[in-house]
DNA sequence: CGGCAGGCGGTTA
DNA sequence: TAACCGCCTGCC
């Protein structure tokens, strides 16, 4: 655990802001853009809002500190210490993590130079497991809308005891922000993602209406093995899920189980696999090999520096 | 402009 | 190895 200080304050409208510090190694673009998550949006002012095991932040990052605001459904400090913290992934040492990989490798080191302000989250198991299972064979605006509705569908409302929380920005005109709507309290009830229990009592045809097509029998499959089985706790367990092959469970047990060797090899890695490392495309086994042998325990941190690398470049 | 392939942060049978 | 939901983009 590193000397985190936490300071608090509240702002001209009596919302409660959070400074965490010192911080290096972030950026909110980096962080919510390089394709871990699904539920944050971007403001004007460079803050991005989102939604995470039922709660509610705004995160900016700036001089060193990273700012918490616009807290809604939550305890407000215990959060900030208990949970927003370890989400953000700001106790680890990204400095030690970007020295190593960048070691002989131009490739890495343009990367990390490009994505210098990555963290991967923690993010909570049950939710990634459903929000990867959605990923497959999809891109990413959709991804979005599918997930907002099926929590607006199946999902909790998120309550808070006050009535400023932060909103997201008005429609874009993008998928998935336009069809399922913002999760502003003016008009919208944010939701949760629903739980195992709620969605293997749910049918495909009760999950028409969020239009994930196949994924929908996936997801509920998923969802009884869970309640049957309890929650996967290893890769071994992650793949024996319907739904989840080899891409999407290098992606759970990335975000969800912490599992930082893992490397999910997507149509992008490949990619950036083949053009810069001399993989064929669809040579899988071999860039995983490479990864092991070459990133080894940091090959999660690669795989989101490449990721974020190609996308921005493409 | 309208219709129709091609593709998507893959997995299944 | 092809088929798969659904919705996008690009091409004609």
């Amino acid at each position: 655990m590193k000397n985190l200080f936490v300071t608090y304050r509240r702002d001209s409208e009596k919302n409660p802001v959070y400074n965490i510090g010192p911080v290096r190694d972030f950026n909110a673009d980096h962080v919510f853009d390089c394709g871990q998550c699904f539920r944050w949006r971007r403001l004007d002012d460079g803050s991005y809002t989102g939604i995470a095991s039922g709660k509610i932040a705004n995160v900016a990052y700036g001089d060193g500190q990273v700012r918490i605001t616009g807290l809604f459904g939550t305890t407000e400090k215990t959060d900030v210490r208990d949970f927003w913290i370890d989400y953000l992934d700001l106790n680890r040492d990204y400095g030690k993590i970007k020295r190593r990989l960048k070691k002989d490798d131009p490739v890495m080191t343009s990367a990390i130079k490009e994505g210098k302000g990555i963290r991967i989250l923690n993010q909570d198991l049950w939710e990634t497991i459903v929000s990867f299972i959605i990923s497959q064979n999809n891109n990413i605006p959709r991804i979005k809308g599918c997930i907002e509705g099926l929590a607006r569908l199946a999902g909790d409302p998120i309550v808070g005891d006050k009535d400023e929380a932060y909103l997201v920005p008005k429609g874009n005109g993008r998928m998935g922000e336009s069809v399922h709507g913002l999760y502003t309290l003016e008009g919208l009830q944010p939701y949760t993602i629903p739980s195992p229990e709620k969605l293997a009592s749910m049918t495909v045809e009760d999950l028409a209406p969020v239009k994930l097509g196949y994924r929908a029998k996936y997801l509920i499959e998923t969802a009884k093995t869970v309640c049957e089985k309890g929650l996967p706790g290893n890769m071994e367990e992650l793949n024996a899920l319907t739904g989840v092959g080899p891409k999407v469970a290098n992606c759970i047990g990335l975000f969800g189980l912490g599992l930082t060797d893992s490397f999910p090899i997507d149509v992008w890695v490949a990619r950036v696999m083949s053009k810069y490392y001399g993989f064929k495309e669809d040579d899988f086994d071999g860039m995983r090999a490479y990864a092991e042998e070459h990133f080894g325990e940091y090959s999660g941190f690669a795989q989101q520096y490449l990721f974020y690398h190609i996308r921005q470049n493409q």
